[in-house]
RNA sequence: GCCCCGGUAGCUCAACUGGUAGAGCGGCGGGCUGUUAACCCGUAGGUUGCAGGUUCGAGUCCUGCCCGGGGCGCCA
């Protein structure tokens, strides 16, 4: 007698094997009882047929209620009649643990009933398929960076000050002193570029800023590679080869649960380098024609990135915004000293931002100026300085956020489906 | 911070210009040998968010409060 995982069931056609898992769903025609079992690693149909198994476990279907959790033995089968292709000719069924009224049904829900049953939703099927597609695009990007000749570098969590000092940090106590939940590990990689060339972080960040959009977490997960001489162009360049890889390995390994999640395919199966590249300049342009008040210098807000985005079939990358609406550390394009080095990313089919990068300012002066300019704490950051006094270089990096990207590629309504935990405007339960 | 919308059974919702509060799912009882959110029959389940007001009569109209949802801004 084998236990086998239910994504395994098609080796074991013709045999008699053993699977642990919940009931996902019942149905009955009186005398051929149907179980939808769930074992974390799929979904299978069981049949319980009269006659064929003691009445015992035939009238055990009475007793096993939605999620209790079964180990069930039967025979596999390949049937096309099964939702699932193959199913279980049960044997027997052994009753672990009763679950007595388990509160979500095979339904539509509200969000307000839902989200403070997390711990439970994450059971259902939609929900399992999108933890299964995040995990897969964690691997993809720490594979590709790790192909990329990339070293992992992590960035503390609790930090002495604001990175960018323009979003709300939650503050917290540390010995006496105020210390800030992290918003970003960037300042920390151009340090550790300087060390091993090309570094990323990977980790949680946290905006205590208070957000209320489908678009929007007070704790988020995001990507930070950071390299040493590069430029703008080439972050572009490995953007668009990362965005694509990631794409291409959850189509790849993740196809079933891209079906439960209903998204189509057609525009993931396109996306591969080059991706289509404006300036901000050329994006306000185009943005003219549909919202004709807007000014060149203004930031764009989700009506303009939505309009850009479906403007095209894949990512868009905008370069070089203005000055004044981007952070201290950018460096000013040579060319055009209003514009700085940096380039967004927008996500296709409305979804917007889900890189942003630049070059850094890589001038000790320019950049000292640039700090008092904004009224910073310059004394707090002496040690981000230094990295322009010993031997600076031209260096530039990017973020990307985790669960932004899950949203675009699950085309899902909201956020707070991308991570098994939502923390949200004053929601942080369960 | 700003702007919308909603609160009726455990869940998802219905109830016309004010006139006896209902359905599906879930629960419970019964039926059905291939179901696909199975289906069929029966059954229990409600202080209509709270407080006040108008009225012969309020789920419905008015006022206040509470709670929830959606959108914008900020950003990833």
């Amino acid at each position: 007698m084998e236990k086998i995982d239910i994504k395994d069931a098609y080796k074991f056609v013709g045999k008699e094997i053993e699977i642990e898992g919940w009931l996902y769903n019942k149905r009955s025609k009186g005398k051929v009882h149907f179980l939808i079992i769930r074992d974390g690693t799929g979904f299978i149909q069981a049949v319980v047929v009269k006659g064929e198994v003691e009445d015992r476990v035939f009238d055990m279907y009475d007793e096993i209620s939605q999620e209790s959790s079964l180990v069930i033995r039967g025979v596999v089968r390949e049937d096309r009649r099964s939702p699932y292709k193959y199913e279980l000719s049960v044997k027997n069924i052994e009753l672990v643990h009763k679950a007595i009224d388990y509160p979500i049904q095979k339904k539509e829900h509200g969000i307000g009933f839902l989200l403070p049953i997390r711990h439970l939703w994450l059971r259902s099927r939609k929900q399992w398929a999108i933890m299964r597609i995040r995990y897969e695009i964690i691997k993809a990007i720490r594979d590709f960076f790790d192909k990329e000749g990339f070293i992992l570098i992590d960035a503390p969590i609790l930090t002495p000050s604001a990175c960018e000092g323009t979003t709300t940090l939650f503050e917290t106590d540390y010995f006496g002193d105020k210390a800030y939940l992290s918003q970003s590990g960037q300042l920390y990689m151009e340090a550790a570029c300087m060390a091993h060339k090309k570094v990323y972080c990977f980790g949680p960040t946290f905006r205590a800023e208070k957000s209320k959009t489908r678009r929007h977490l007070m704790e988020f997960w995001m990507v930070e590679p950071e390299i040493a001489y590069a430029t703008l162009d080439d972050i572009i360049e490995i953007s668009e080869r990362f965005i694509t890889y990631i794409v291409e390995r959850v189509l790849e390994n993740k196809r079933e649960e891209l079906k439960i999640l209903e998204r189509p395919l057609e525009l993931l199966e396109k996306i591969s380098p080059p991706f289509p590249k404006i300036t901000y300049s050329e994006a306000v342009k185009k943005l003219k024609e549909k919202f004709p008040d807007f000014e060149w210098g203004e930031d764009f807000g989700a009506p303009h990135e939505t309009y850009l985005s479906t403007l095209y079939e894949k990512p868009l990358v905008i370069t070089r915004y203005p000055k004044k609406i981007k952070a201290f550390y950018m460096k000013p394009d040579p060319e055009n000293p209003d514009v700085v080095l940096c380039m967004d990313i927008l996500a296709p089919e409305g979804y917007g931002e889900i890189i942003g990068g630049s070059e850094r300012e890589d001038n000790y002066e320019k950049l000292l100026q640039r700090m008092k300019e904004e009224k910073m704490p310059v004394e707090d950051y002496k040690w981000y300085l230094d990295l322009r006094k010993y031997g600076s270089v031209p260096h530039s990096g990017f973020g990307l956020g985790l669960e932004r990207t899950i949203c675009w590629i699950c085309k899902l309504e909201h956020i707070r489906e991308a991570i098994p935990f939502p923390r949200l405007l004053e929601k942080i339960y369960p």
